[in-house]
DNA sequence: ATGTTGACGCATG
DNA sequence: CCATGCGCCAACA
């Protein structure tokens, strides 16, 4: 089975109103965070797959948005999607980990 | 086969 | 807090 495919099914566990750090979805898989980051970042170019994949859901380990590094990703949409999901950024573009880790 | 590319993470200065 | 540096590895050309 393709890496990227058990890195979608486990995403596709996070319950809305909670996130996982990239580091949290590698070490369950045994492989390098960065890897985690091409997975997700995979689902911009290539044909959506039949169910959707919460990416917004998986942020970096200090509970901020990585997308911004990103280019193709409108700034902030990460933001604005976990906010519609209930889940609160301070005035630092953070989130509590400790309260929204999967 | 070989080189490159990252939505990372951690350590260090 | 910011800046490097490096390990690490699936995919892709």
């Amino acid at each position: 089975m393709k890496t990227y495919k058990k890195i979608y099914s486990v995403v596709r566990k996070i319950p809305k109103g909670k996130v996982a750090t990239y580091g949290q979805i590698a070490q369950m898989l045994d492989l390098n965070p960065r890897v985690i980051g091409w997975a997700l970042n995979r689902l911009v170019s290539v044909k959506n797959n039949r169910h959707p994949v919460p990416w917004q859901r998986v942020v970096n380990s200090k509970g901020t948005i990585s997308t911004n590094r990103a280019p193709n990703i409108p700034l902030d949409l990460q933001k604005h999607l976990l906010e519609n999901e209930g889940i609160k950024f301070n005035d630092h573009g953070k989130i509590d980990l400790k309260k929204y880790l999967f």
